[in-house]
DNA sequence: CACCCACTAGACCATCGATCCGGTAACCCG
DNA sequence: CGGGTTACCGGATCGATGGTCTAGTGGGTG
């Protein structure tokens, strides 16, 4: 495996850092897309050449992993875990303050996104409400910049990702899961799944798909009858709930 | 919105076909991967210039809508629907004849994948055995294909997936489901999401993700313990298992 | 004061998606 | 039968991209 986070970091001195960078690209992606991502325009931002670039960074896809791996910094833990070693720079794993000052809607273009559950703070209540919080933080935070449902098909390997990863696992373990591979498995896959759904969906213009659907409404029945446009937040939560009941099902046996 | 699905289909007086540039865009996809599926690449392999491709295409990223389209053709459905009206070329809704002859490996580089439950044939026993043989087997036929991960981040709308997607909703309404939007949503999510995070973790040398998690195993305890290995089959089929339980017991209230 | 190393940048390369523009062969209509 | 329209083909080319080569520059250290 060959990425940013196998890599040992160089030392910066100053100036320009790959903080910087990674700032400067998640605000370039939130503004005009993962198609506007070049090297040359992200350097332009910079004040400084796109050959600079690659003194910090390897290649594109490592400003992608970066950028990808900053969203999961927004996502809060319900009982965060103790730190531990340093971390490589631009990758601190979440900050000392709670990042409540991130605003919820930062969507540039589409309808609102993500308008319902933001990611919670502490939780009690069982591992349900616990798990349910942190699915619910980790959707929204990718939903708050949609880019990402593009570029999902990257390993989770940075520190942040990892470390809610982690935290998953723990809670699972913790209640009562003697194997929580499976289980933290499906919640990923239905997060990442709903989340690359809903953008890709509603990315285009609002009732298209459903004027698509209804000119064959012939063919596609059922399809037609009850549309693709979704209430996201209520879908998503019911369909969590499916998967959390049949896992609690499980648990008790 | 602007896709090949929307857009009416001209006619083709014979040599090079819609479908033969389809057909042949999905060997080249299987055979060396999405990052190698360029326009003159899939020109010379047609014996052609790359500007006839744009004659029957209007862009790059219709081949790939119709390469992945084309996958949902090899998932059989349980009990097929009755056909309908004429098709766009390229896209005939599932062929007359099972699909049976399609060899179930067809991974080009990385080890087995999706060797356990292929697309199965005819189900009865109630409307989960259903479900499950149908979500098993759109995952295979997804898996046969691991490119088709990197592309899964758009819509969903060619004839053969619209075909399969309205199978589902016709079974879950029959099963029962008053409302069955968020069932199929979340079954579809997370059929999307496990083919994703199987092939982006697979397709790295194996174990080298087991390594780099061992040597963090001081900050991700849980993780390093349990790894990310997965007996990729078994675990899908648990977390679905998960959802079905979970939907099966919102059913019956 | 000399040196070195972190860091910057202009020119450049191969390649890509897509288009311009000039063809050619089959078919239709008078 | 013959002129023209339509369906189809492709070489040359455009603008843009990711990434490298090479030549610097400036501050800190010995």
């Amino acid at each position: 495996m060959d990425n940013v986070w196998s890599r040992p970091a160089k030392p910066s001195r100053q100036t320009l850092t790959l903080d910087r960078i990674v700032e400067e690209a998640l605000a370039l992606l939130d503004e005009e897309g993962v198609t506007r991502l070049t090297m040359r325009r992200l350097a332009e931002r910079l004040n400084t050449g796109s050959t600079t670039l690659y003194w910090h960074v390897k290649t594109k896809d490592d400003v992608l992993d970066l950028a990808l791996d900053a969203i999961f910094r927004e996502v809060r833990l319900p009982t965060p875990l103790p730190p531990a070693a340093p971390n490589p720079p631009g990758n601190r794993p979440l900050d000392d303050r709670p990042r409540e000052d991130v605003p919820a809607e930062t969507r540039p273009k589409g309808g609102p996104v993500g308008s319902g559950p933001v990611g919670v703070g502490p939780v009690d209540g069982g591992w349900q409400a616990q798990v349910r919080g942190l699915m619910r933080g980790w959707r929204a935070a990718l939903l708050r910049h949609p880019w990402s449902a593009t570029i999902l098909d990257r390993p989770l390997m940075g520190p942040n990702a990892l470390e809610r990863t982690e935290f998953l696992y723990e809670t699972l373990t913790t209640a009562g899961f003697p194997a929580p591979k499976a289980a933290a498995f499906s919640l990923s896959n239905y997060v990442m799944g709903s989340v690359i759904m809903q953008v890709t969906l509603q990315d285009r213009e609002e009732g298209d798909t459903g004027a698509f659907l209804s000119e064959r409404a012939d063919r596609y029945p059922a399809l037609a009858e009850h549309g693709l446009d979704h209430e996201w937040d209520a879908t998503f939560d019911e369909g969590l709930g499916y998967l959390l009941a049949g896992m609690e099902q499980a648990r008790k046996k």
